[in-house]
RNA sequence: CGGGGCGUGGCGCAGUUUGGUUAGCGCGUUUGACUGGGGGUCAAAAGGUCGCCGGUUCAAAUCCGGCCGCCCCGACCA
C-alpha cells in the first residue's frame, strides 16, 4: 500500500475530548473517529486492526473445536419474552419497532438466539458437546459510555456459547474456552489478571473475568500480595478476624444520648469508641419486603453481595419516610434491637466476631452500647456483605494482604447452566432416553475493546506500539524523499520484495518533511520502520528499526528484508 | 438520572467577567518558490450560521430564558 492512496488522516494535537492514552492515540493515529456518543466510526486503519484481532479470535476459537456462526442484531421480543428477560434486561436493550408494529431490540447479547437455534436442531445426547460462537455487533444502551473505546454503545463481540449433556460436559467446555482466551490474550499482547467475578444480567455461576490491569480501566480488582487470590470489587471478600476473645460481656447493654450523631464518625468521637467497635445497620428495600443488613462501623456495604443475599430482583435504600416509619427513628440512629419482625436482619459474617457493639437505638439522638449478637437481637442469617477494602488480610492465604488496581475487563466466562436451555426447550434426549435440559456455558470477549486495551498496554508519548499479530501494516518503508527516482525505486523494490515476504506493508511515498514521516509512523505504530533516505543515496545502505525498543540496523538494501525478519523475530 | 466542565473555520485555543470597528492566534488546507534525516522557510489565498431557538438592547460570541450536543465522576457491562 502507497500512502499517498491510502486514507490515513493523523491529528498532531489529540481532541479535547479525550482523556485517556488510548482514545487520544487512535484518533490522532486515524484509526477511529467519533459519530456521536459511544459511537464511533473505524477509518481503514482501525478497520484492519480490528479485522486483526478478530482473526486471533477467530484461529483460537476455532482451534478450541468451536465453531463459528453469525446471528442476526434484530432479535425478536417474543423471544426475549421466554426468558423473562425483555422486560428485566440492564440497561434496557435499544428497541425497534417494524411497519406492523412487532418489536425487535438490537441484540445486546444472543443466549435467546442461539438456546433457540440449538434448542430446534439438536435433540440428542448424540450431538453434543457443541460451542458455537460468533464475532458481531452488540448494542447497549450504556447510560454513560467513555474513554473512546473501553464502553461503547454499539461494539465488536466475540460471544461464545457451549452446551453439554452434564455439569462435567460443561466443566470441560469451559476449560477449553478458559484456556483459548489464555492464548488469545497472549498472542494480543495483552496481560491479562484472571479474576473472580459476578455475572451480571446473564446469571450463571463459575464466574471468571479476564482483566488488563491498566489505569485506564473502570473496573477495580484486590489482589493478594502473596498468593494468586484476585477478585473483583465487586465480590472480593476478606479473611475474617479471629474471635474478639478480649471482650467480656457486659451485663447487659446501655442507652446512652448521642444527640446528633448520625455518622459512624460523629459516633466514634463522641463515645471514643472505634469504628471496628461500631455496628452500622443499613436499612433497604428488597423487592417487596424490609431488610436490615449489618456490617461493621469501619465497613461499606456491597450492595451487589446483597442483593444476591436477598434474592431480589430490585434493591434500593430504604427512604427516609419508611425508615421513620420502621424504626421510629430518623436516619442515622437506626439499630438491629427492636427492629419490627418483618424487617430480616441480614449480617455480615464478620460482626459475628464482634462484643459489646455500639448500635443505634432506633431513637431519635441515642444509641445501645454493649450489645451482643443473639443475646440482644436475632440475625436470620450471615452471609458475605462487607465491600473488601485495600490492606484486609487475604481470605485465600494466612498472610497476605489485599491491594486494590484498575483494570480493563477484556474477557468474560461462566457457567450459566440450565436457566436457558430450561427457558427456551433445549433440551436432548440421554443415552437412556430421558429428555434432559442442555447444560450451557457463556463466554464473551470485547473485541473492538481489545484495541483500547492493546493501546493502553503498548504506547509511549510518540504513539502507539502495535504488536506484530495486530499492526495494521506490520512494516512502513519511509521514502524520505520521495523526488529522488533513484530512492523512490529502491522504496518501490522493497515493497515487493516484503509483501513477497508475506509482510503487510504500507510505503509513505507523500510529498512531506522527513520529520513529518517519522512522527506519523511512530504515531501509528507501525512495529518496524524502514528508511530509504539519505544513507541510502550515499552509501546504498537503508535502516531497519523495531519501533518498540528503537534497535535498528544499517544493512545494505540486498539485506534489508532477512534484518527485517530478524528484527521481527527477536521481538 | 445526580454532580462537575465545555461548545468560537478541519484540529487546538484566545476573546465572554465589564455588550460597541472588519471575530483573532497556532496548526492544518490550497497555490507558488525554496528545502529534503525528526511536524522546515518565505509569499499569497481559501475557509466562520461564534451549538440551536427565543428574548433584552441603538448594538449580542459577550447579558437573560429554554433546548441540544460533547467530556469527566457515580449506578451498568465485553
Amino acid at each position: 500500500m502507497r500512502a499517498t492512496q491510502y486514507y490515513a488522516p493523523t491529528l498532531r494535537q489529540a481532541p479535547a475530548e479525550a482523556e485517556i492514552p488510548s482514545h487520544k492515540l487512535l484518533v490522532r493515529g486515524g484509526f477511529i473517529r467519533p459519530l456521536t456518543s459511544g459511537v464511533f466510526t473505524y477509518l481503514p486503519l482501525g478497520l484492519r486492526v480490528l479485522r486483526r484481532v478478530e482473526q486471533v479470535v477467530r484461529e483460537e476459537m476455532n482451534r478450541a473445536g468451536a465453531l463459528e456462526v453469525f446471528m442476526a442484531v434484530l432479535e425478536p421480543k417474543e423471544l426475549w419474552e421466554r426468558t423473562g428477560r425483555w422486560d428485566s434486561f440492564q440497561p434496557q436493550p435499544l428497541r425497534t419497532e417494524d411497519r406492523t408494529g412487532r418489536w425487535f431490540c438490537l441484540g445486546p447479547t444472543h443466549e435467546e438466539v442461539i438456546t433457540d437455534l440449538v434448542a430446534r436442531d439438536v435433540s440428542s445426547y448424540k450431538q453434543l458437546p457443541l460451542t458455537l460462537y460468533q464475532i458481531q455487533t452488540k448494542f447497549r444502551d450504556e447510560i454513560r459510555p467513555r474513554g473512546g473505546l473501553i464502553r461503547v454503545k454499539e461494539f465488536t463481540m466475540k460471544d461464545a456459547y457451549s452446551f453439554d449433556i452434564d455439569e462435567a460436559g460443561l466443566a470441560r467446555s469451559y476449560q477449553a474456552m478458559y484456556e483459548a482466551y489464555v492464548r488469545i490474550f497472549a498472542r494480543l499482547g495483552l496481560a491479562t489478571l484472571v479474576v473472580q467475578a459476578e455475572a451480571g444480567s446473564m446469571g450463571g455461576s463459575d464466574t471468571r473475568e479476564f482483566m488488563v490491569l491498566s489505569d485506564s480501566g473502570e473496573d477495580t480488582v484486590f489482589v493478594c500480595d502473596k498468593c494468586d487470590y484476585a477478585a473483583n470489587a465487586e465480590c472480593a471478600t476478606s479473611r475474617l478476624p479471629e474471635a474478639d476473645s478480649e471482650t467480656e460481656p457486659a451485663d447487659d447493654y446501655q442507652r446512652v444520648d448521642t444527640p446528633g450523631a448520625t455518622t459512624i464518625q460523629a459516633i466514634s468521637e463522641m463515645l471514643g469508641t472505634p469504628p471496628t467497635k461500631l455496628l452500622k445497620t443499613l436499612l433497604y428495600r428488597a423487592d417487596e419486603r424490609f431488610v436490615a443488613a449489618l456490617v461493621r462501623g469501619d465497613r461499606e456495604l456491597n450492595e451487589i453481595k446483597l442483593q444476591r443475599a436477598t434474592g431480589a430482583d430490585e434493591l434500593r435504600m430504604a427512604t427516609a419516610e419508611e425508615i421513620l416509619a420502621l424504626t421510629g427513628a430518623p436516619v442515622g440512629f437506626s439499630g438491629p434491637v427492636g427492629l419490627p419482625d418483618e424487617v430480616e436482619i441480614i449480617a455480615d459474617r464478620e460482626i459475628e466476631f464482634l462484643g459489646n457493639a455500639v448500635v443505634g437505638a432506633n431513637e431519635a439522638d441515642a444509641h445501645l452500647v454493649g450489645v451482643n449478637v443473639s443475646r440482644d437481637f436475632a440475625v436470620s442469617r450471615y452471609a458475605d456483605l462487607r465491600q473488601a477494602a485495600a490492606g484486609d488480610p487475604c481470605p485465600q492465604c494466612e498472610t497476605g494482604r489485599l491491594a486494590t488496581r484498575r483494570a480493563i475487563e477484556m474477557g468474560h466466562i461462566f457457567k450459566l447452566d440450565t436457566k436457558y436451555s430450561e427457558d427456551l426447550g433445549a433440551l436432548y434426549t440421554s443415552e437412556d432416553g430421558e429428555q434432559r435440559p442442555m447444560v450451557m456455558g457463556c463466554y464473551g470477549i470485547g473485541v473492538s475493546r481489545a484495541l483500547a486495551a492493546i493501546v493502553e498496554e503498548h504506547h509511549d508519548d510518540a504513539g502507539i506500539i502495535w504488536p506484530l499479530e495486530v499492526a495494521p501494516f506490520g512494516v512502513v518503508i519511509l521514502l524520505l524523499d520521495p523526488e529522488n527516482a533513484k530512492l523512490a525505486a529502491v522504496a518501490e523494490d522493497l515493497l515487493t520484495q516484503l509483501e513477497a515476504a508475506g509482510y503487510e506493508v504500507m510505503l509513505d511515498d507523500r510529498d512531506e518533511r522527513p520529520g513529518v514521516k517519522f512522527k506519523d509512523a511512530e504515531l501509528i505504530g507501525y512495529p518496524l520502520i524502514v528508511v530509504v533516505g539519505r544513507k541510502t543515496a550515499e552509501s546504498g545502505e537503508v535502516e531497519v528499526r523495531r519501533r518498540q525498543d528503537s534497535a535498528e540496523e544499517v544493512v545494505p538494501i540486498a539485506g534489508a528484508v532477512a534484518t527485517l525478519q530478524e528484527l521481527a523475530e527477536e521481538a
